[in-house]
DNA sequence: ATTCCCTGATTAATCGTTTAATCACCCTAG
DNA sequence: CTAGGGTGATTAAACGATTAATCAGGGAAT
């Protein structure tokens, strides 16, 4: 019985040849261990959780994938949880998580406070600057990609478009736009929640760029400047945020800043390995860098109004 | 200690007061019962797996989300398991998922097979027609909405729209549209992976709507047809699938045919909650009908060319 | 007063692993 | 020839719950 265990998890001391007898007669018998079994002794699950504020919201579909595949990497399976959008909620989920015996968790925080968590470890992914995270998507330096792109294609008029001032994922992005632009150009800021603004209107004041801050509002723009006859590129260049299916679908294809959702769910990962591994010197905090990605609905600014 | 465990389940004999001061005592000591060592004695580990082909596909987020909730609500936690698109991919979460010690999967099958499953019991959320599902979205009745909507709106000329010939739910979608147009209309069924229409080439012919088989394709033509000088709805009428987060992202919004992720979702839950708790007479296969959301993208057909 | 029943609490076995401790044996060295 | 060391297999004690079986005690009925 011991040999057994021993030869399945490949610890102890087992001769070469019962190993290879215990594996083969496993899989005649169909064996397999018994995963609660295994838990109550070792006191681990090998089971993470993931606490999303919505997973029907764009982004985290391919973050709660990278954090999958990353874990199957590692041996660990994922129990998700949707925080519904409300703090309560999150916190529900937490709780919810711990009970079921997850070994870690990785929360996507609900803007702003994280409850406090001692039970298990858990990583906090967030955005840059947020000073509880385990690891951020550098949402600033996104903004400066954008912006810096569209200023070296000579733009020099820029709206700047949020969805939601109170959202401090777009905040900060429109400031990582708004310090590249200060001092080479104009700009203006507009949140969409308080009215669509005039993108006409705006054209003829000599607006030949927009920073959005979603690639759904994107998609909003372009297909507005399209329908009162502003044409894009041409007439004016559309950035979007996060590289959602729909970038690639609409016509012009968007342009967009890209989040590594890839490295991001490593690193939290790997954070928790380690953290339920116990080892002495856990990952320090660190920052993933955006990319940009340019398709149609950018260009040159044109002399044409 | 027996006591203790009946007073927290509900179970066997204990008195009032017991019941009450056994909750009270847990509550201060932050004691909560260990799930490996319930799932270990009652052979259960109130977890459910949710095998998709791959949840960064919209449409998918949403069935996970109203899972989660609907499984929440039953006790069970979901372990998510990504399928990476293949054949083996899927069968391999299956496995995985067994292994971890679910009590029952829910799979939304990849194009196709479904691997055989004894070991647990498995909900199948399919097609209509599908004789192995369990649940099945009523995606020909879907179809029928989409061209119905059309043909009372006056349209005679229909191009239906598909991304990919080999796809089960897109074959049948357009099936169902083709059985209503039959003798009533005139429609063309076209797929996108072999070089999108022309669309303005079609509007000369004559063909007044399109009818696609997703919001993503909607959105494709849309935008086509706007940049072409198209106008939508005046000129063309587009309908979409899925109901996507852009579908009221675009000007216009689009028309769409919305498949009930909730309700499927509460009858796989359901499914897989009677066949493990052993019950007689499991629920029937079922199909549930798609809504119709009629939007901006859609309208009566104009006199005008 | 004895018996019986009922309620509520207690005992102890069990689920399937892991793992430290023990054991059996062979081989080598003194 | 015996002691000792090393290798590989075996024993048995946990892990933390559930649950059938047992036990204790207080009425009610005979």
């Amino acid at each position: 019985m011991a040999t057994v265990s021993n030869a399945l998890t490949g610890k102890g001391r087992v001769s070469r040849d019962v190993v290879q007898l215990v594996m083969s007669r496993a899989g005649q018998l169909g064996y397999f261990p018994s995963a609660a079994g295994r838990a109550l002794k070792t006191g681990r699950s090998d089971i993470l959780g993931l606490v999303m504020p919505d997973i029907t919201k764009p982004v985290f579909p391919e973050f709660a994938r990278g954090v999958e595949a990353e874990a199957d990497k590692c041996g660990f399976g994922i129990l998700i949880a949707d925080g519904r959008g409300t703090q309560e909620g999150q916190a529900k989920a937490i709780r919810q998580l711990i009970q079921r015996g997850v070994d870690g968790i990785i929360i996507i925080p609900q803007r702003g406070t994280v409850p406090e968590i001692a039970a298990v470890p858990a990583a906090i992914v967030s955005s840059s600057g947020d000073p509880r995270s385990t690891v951020a998507a550098n949402h600033a330096q996104g903004g400066q990609l954008a912006a810096s792109a569209l200023l070296e294609l000579g733009h020099r008029r820029f709206l700047l478009l949020g969805n939601d001032p109170h959202s401090r994922v777009q905040n900060i992005r429109i400031e990582g736009m708004t310090r590249v632009l200060e001092g080479e150009a104009f700009y203006e800021v507009c949140w969409a929640s308080k009215g669509f603004p005039d993108l006409m209107q705006k054209h003829q004041e000599g607006m030949t760029a927009i920073l959005t801050v979603s690639d759904l509002l994107a998609l909003r723009v372009v297909s507005d400047a399209g329908r009162s006859g502003l044409k894009c590129p041409e007439a004016i260049s559309v950035m979007g945020f996060d590289d959602l299916p729909l970038a690639t679908a609409v016509r012009p294809t968007l342009s967009t800043i890209v989040p590594d959702t890839t490295e991001l769910s490593k690193r939290a990962v790997a954070y928790l390995a380690a953290a339920i591994g116990q080892d002495q010197d856990l990952p320090a905090p660190s920052v993933v860098d955006m990319t940009i990605v340019l398709r149609e609905s950018t260009g040159p600014v044109t002399t044409h109004i």
